[in-house]
DNA sequence: GTGCTCG
């Protein structure tokens, strides 16, 4: 155990009050001449001068573009700003480490060869915005091909890789599956529709090497089930040819005789919601065995470990158990970013590595963002009804805050004469399934959803996310209009707000100024709001009255003919563009 | 407020 280790674990979890005791740290330097970062060749007080200097620039970019100068109330959980001491000494070990490493292949002219390397490893991950945290970092990868020689990853890896349409690594893929191949532990932070599915599907892959019969080896945690339907195909699309078992659980029933201890367990991964899970090892005796998991990947991890009665966090912490082995891995995704997380990660994973890409919580700049003021509650109806009418280019997703919401915009829309449907957690998995699919295949323009929606999946093609409804926070607003603008894609995003709004304006309009869209001086103006506040308002969104039809003076002024809603360009359009 | 088993 170095001396980094110790300190990791004696350490762990506590913070360093540099307002407090910066005073005493400079007596310590001073008193003791060489300076206190010596005693172990780490900076703990974050005032030692570090001597690799294009090392420096990775974590100067980072602190920028963490977001520090954005207020807490855009729901950027950013670090507290006098912290500095623990991602300061990671960041600088980190880059240190690489040096050392290069190091040995350095035989002449040691200095100017060593920063050259330095550099250019830290040029790949500052032009691809690869913000890196933690000890012993492999370097970020450039190719795919690259893995082939340096982790001798199966062929048919990289052919289904291209065959699936993935030419280059995205940058969370550069950083995060050299890591998992390390077989280290990560918390990984990557905007939306930016690959994090292939990121941690890829190493899983390599890492099983073939198929076994010991049971999963592999556990892939979704919120919901559409999402693990997702992942489960896109993880087929990866492991063709390779004789990998990949499983989704369809229904508890079938799967208690398919994974029970009678089982051949001819199994390798499993993709699955965690109550699923939890269901099959809660029997008596359980019918799912997770011993021999060797990797458990928690996807939209901060949403699976959000607290509170019936929440999703209790779920993973009995998963988290299940997964006896001594030599589980585990790695948490997502496209938002939580203290919260982050502090659980630094406590229990193990030498915890953070992958960042780009700003922390921040919307994806391929969405035009535009906030539309409508009033009142019914204005929204009207402002729904104008949108339509003006002609529209579906694929169209439109978020609502409640069940109840989405059934009742439903019968408004249903005799607009577009194809329109809704798909909340109350309808049976058949129809959940079918909408999904008809959506997919642009049977339907106009998809009403919940939160149901909001995380992960990616349907191809959606050029505009309507927020019917304010969402109850920032991070909700991110995914949300994150079902767009995929993949270095356009996509546009409207949001409604009413005077019912003005609590939560100020923190997402400065998400949107944040991602380059305009937004009027005022409302980034705001007063923050107080945390005890922005509690509530997601535990309790603003109560809304019934959506409900028009009064019928209002409703015939454009109702006469149901063709004229969908303009002719849009109806053309939707027969053309078919989303995959 | 949303989502997460089975019957």
């Amino acid at each position: 155990m170095d001396a980094q280790d110790l300190f990791r674990k004696l350490g762990a979890g506590a913070k360093f009050d540099f307002k407090r005791f910066g005073k005493d740290a400079e007596r310590f330097k001073k008193k003791d001449g060489s300076g206190a970062d010596v005693l172990a060749g780490i900076d703990f007080f974050g005032t030692g001068k570090r001597d690799v200097s294009g090392c420096d620039e990775d974590f100067q970019q980072c602190q920028k573009e963490s977001g520090e100068e954005v207020d807490e109330d855009a729901g950027v959980e950013t670090d507290q700003p006098l912290r500095p001491t623990k991602r300061k000494r990671g960041v600088e070990a980190a880059t240190l480490k690489i040096c050392k490493k290069k190091k040995k292949n350095v035989k002449s002219r040691k200095q100017g060869a060593l920063s050259v390397l330095c550099f250019s490893v830290n040029r790949i991950r500052h032009q691809n915005r690869i913000h890196v945290r933690g000890t012993d970092l492999p370097d970020p990868m450039a190719t795919f091909e690259e893995l082939q020689e340096e982790y001798k990853l199966d062929p048919r890896i990289i052919q289904n890789l291209q065959a699936a349409g993935f030419q280059n690594p995205t940058p969370i893929q550069m950083q995060a599956i050299p890591l998992m191949l390390h077989r280290r532990e990560i918390l990984a932070c990557a905007p939306t529709g930016s690959g994090k599915t292939v990121a941690f599907c890829l190493p899983l892959l390599a890492h099983l090497r073939q198929p076994a019969n010991r049971g999963f080896r592999a556990i892939i945690i979704s919120p919901t089930r559409e999402l693990a339907s997702q992942t489960h195909r896109e993880l087929l699309k990866l492991s063709e040819g390779l004789g990998f078992r990949v499983h989704i659980i369809d229904k508890g029933a079938d799967a208690a005789k398919k994974y029970g201890p009678k089982s051949a367990k001819k199994f390798d991964v499993l993709v699955t919601t965690p109550n699923r899970l939890i269901f099959l090892l809660k029997q008596d005796p359980p019918t799912m065995d997770l011993s021999s998991v060797e990797w458990l990947v928690v996807d939209e991890s901060d949403k699976l470990f959000e607290d509170g009665k019936s929440g999703f966090r209790e779920q993973l912490a009995t998963i988290f158990l299940a997964c006896s082995s001594s030599h589980v891995r585990r790695a948490l995704f997502s496209a938002t970013f939580t203290m919260e997380v982050e502090g659980w990660c630094r406590l229990n994973l193990d030498n915890l590595v953070s992958v960042n890409i780009g700003p922390r919580n921040s919307a994806v700049d391929t969405v035009d963002q535009e906030l539309l003021f409508v009033g009142t509650e019914n204005g929204k109806l009207l402002a729904m009804r104008d949108l339509i009418k003006k002609g529209f280019l579906p694929p169209v997703l439109v978020f609502v805050q409640s069940i109840d919401r989405s059934r009742e915009l439903f019968h408004e829309l249903v005799y607009e004469g577009i194809n329109v449907d809704v798909i909340h957690a109350e309808r049976t998995q058949q129809q959940r399934d079918n909408v999904v699919t008809s959506f997919r295949a642009g049977k339907i323009w106009v998809l009403i959803c919940t939160a149901l929606l909001a995380r992960g999946i990616d349907f191809k093609g959606v050029n505009l996310v309507i927020n019917y409804d304010f969402p109850t926070s920032a991070v909700e607003y991110i995914h949300r209009i994150g079902r767009t603008g995929r993949a270095g894609h356009k996509g546009k995003a409207i949001t409604f707000f009413t005077e019912d709004d003005k609590p939560l304006l100020r923190s997402i309009a400065n998400v949107i100024k944040q991602a380059g869209c305009p937004v009027p001086d005022y409302m980034t103006g705001f007063k923050k709001m107080h945390s005890k506040l922005k509690r509530q308002l997601q535990k309790r969104p603003p109560r809304r009255t019934t959506i409900r039809t028009m009064p019928r003076f209002l409703r015939t002024k454009g109702g006469a003919s149901r063709k004229r809603f969908v303009g002719a360009d849009a109806l053309a359009a939707a027969e053309r563009e078919v989303p995959v």
